[in-house]
DNA sequence: GCAACTTTGTGCGTGCCTTCACAAGCGGCT
DNA sequence: AGCCGCTTGTGAAGGCACGCACAAAGTTGC
């Protein structure tokens, strides 16, 4: 399908070989696993080792690098240093991003302190809040700033990532802030669906969310170990041990 | 598949019914909107407002709602408390499930005085750390034990989900403690792949690969907007605005 | 230089998830 | 009482993702 074939279309586009987005999400995990297999020395890795350290199935490992081209050597392997930097190249890790984040409370101070940002390549250079107890103050290293200052200092700074760490309900002001402010990918920590234009990307990362699965597998195991309904009906699930979390959907009903 | 039907096995198991993983996380998101709701006043709600508001397809609610039952009123829609309720039986949030945290740094601090899990029923009970300095204060009323005290605490407790939040090279043995003390559910924050037997559910918060999809869309986009290849090579995806995190994969490699 | 071994890259079948589209069911209106 | 409009619940179809299994390709040993 969409293969460049004469035929279907006047003017034959160039094959798109878009990378499922599956696929992005381990192969950051694999980046991190290689860097930590270059500290300890290693020249070569198998996908089959690379496979059992970052816990999937070597053939789908091998379909996922084969997305970013073939790079592996057969019979060998593949190189670690070459892996490391194609797949930064990939992933779009040759130019740093700079990262925002707006609301500096108890998540976002762990958030503002953590150098594993930073050390990706995602140095968060600018903090953001109202408080007025907080603006102004130093975290880090980094100044906070007034929520008002978002659509300049975003700018200025070459902000590309925004992080919202607010209550829910200042969430959409702040997140129509950043998309005024040219900021195209937001990652939301608040409990709240943000209604964005379409050519702007949001990621949720729900806690709640993440433990009422948890729960439900917890109601699921006991209902196996007791063997009978403990409340009239009966609740299962085929596998466990994956982990996708879509809550999605190309999104319509939004601003569109 | 697995049909109750007379035939394929000489005692006929019953229907799973199994709710798919996928449904089970958006599930979770319905169930916070309709607490929104239901504080509004709202009395009833249709499968295409709730699918708007929680940013779904509405067929896609209605047939993740139709694996818990059929609770909809047609013509009208679904009453807000009855699905409330049905809800929280289909996701096992009838008993309330106490959390343990360990590693009570940077980030275990916001966990640990973060409300919204005791207020969605995940009262998180027992803290635990190695640092002498932290071991023997109070976070917001728990007293914070040592990690030696995993096991008895947990069982003492009757806890049933894990957060981990200590730095990567802890990770492993904390959560050989926690499966010790028969928790077998963990939520996992620091960037390592855990080891766990095949009945224990593990579930990873990993923020450093949120960005890089993100990163990622970034770079698709300068292409689109650039219109050429900035690095020599095309990168590019189908849809955007989905939200899916695998890194999963009936993990074998692992101690199975 | 050849044979045996190792590992990659991928074609293909299978199953899950999503989406469309519509029949069935329910309430309200006349 | 009967009709009409609205909404649910689901059959069917398409697409995506996963994992097996194997040919191709490279390396090592003799
Ligand atoms: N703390 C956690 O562990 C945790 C866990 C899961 C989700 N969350 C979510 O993350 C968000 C932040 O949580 P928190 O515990 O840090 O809350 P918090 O109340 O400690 O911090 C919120 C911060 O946002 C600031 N703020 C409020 N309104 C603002 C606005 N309009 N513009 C900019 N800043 C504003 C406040 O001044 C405060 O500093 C919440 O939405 C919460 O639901 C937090
Ligand atoms: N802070 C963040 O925003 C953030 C973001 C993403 C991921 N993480 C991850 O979360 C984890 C914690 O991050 P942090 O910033 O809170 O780090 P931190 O160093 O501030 O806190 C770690 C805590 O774990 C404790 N600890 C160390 N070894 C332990 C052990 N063996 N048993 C029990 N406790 C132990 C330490 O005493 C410390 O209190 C790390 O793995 C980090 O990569 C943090």
């Amino acid at each position: 399908m969409t293969l460049p074939q004469a035929g279907s279309d006047p003017v034959t586009v160039r094959a798109p070989r878009s990378i499922p987005e599956a696929s992005v999400a381990r192969l950051a995990v694999y980046l991190r696993m290689l860097g930590e297999l270059a500290e300890q020395g290693a020249d070569t890795v198998s996908s089959e080792e690379l496979a059992a350290a970052t816990g999937v199935n070597s053939a789908k490992l091998r379909k996922d690098l084969s997305y970013i081209g073939s790079y592996g050597i057969r019979g060998v392997g593949y190189s670690v240093s070459a892996l490391i930097h194609q797949l930064e190249r990939a992933l779009g890790l040759n130019h740093r991003q700079a990262v925002a984040l707006i609301g500096v409370g108890n998540l976002g101070h762990a958030l503002a302190g953590y150098g594993g940002f930073g050390g990706r390549g995602f140095p968060v250079t600018a903090l953001f809040d109202v408080d007025p107890d907080l603006v102004g103050i130093h975290i880090n290293g980094i100044l906070v700033d007034h929520v008002r200052d978002i659509p300049t200092t975003c700018r200025e700074r070459g902000i590309t990532i925004g992080m919202i760490a607010t209550p829910g309900p200042a969430a959409q002001g702040i997140c129509d802030a950043l998309v005024e402010a040219g900021v195209r990918c937001i990652l939301n920590f608040a409990p709240v669906v943000l209604q964005v234009p379409e050519e702007v990307e949001v990621r949720k990362v729900d806690l709640a969310v993440e433990l009422q699965i948890l729960a439900f597998h917890v109601a699921r195991k006991r209902l196996v170990v007791e063997g009978a309904e403990v409340d009239g009906e009966s609740l299962a699930v085929p596998d466990a041990q994956a982990n996708g979390h879509p809550v999605n959907g190309t999104s319509n009903g939004g601003i569109r």
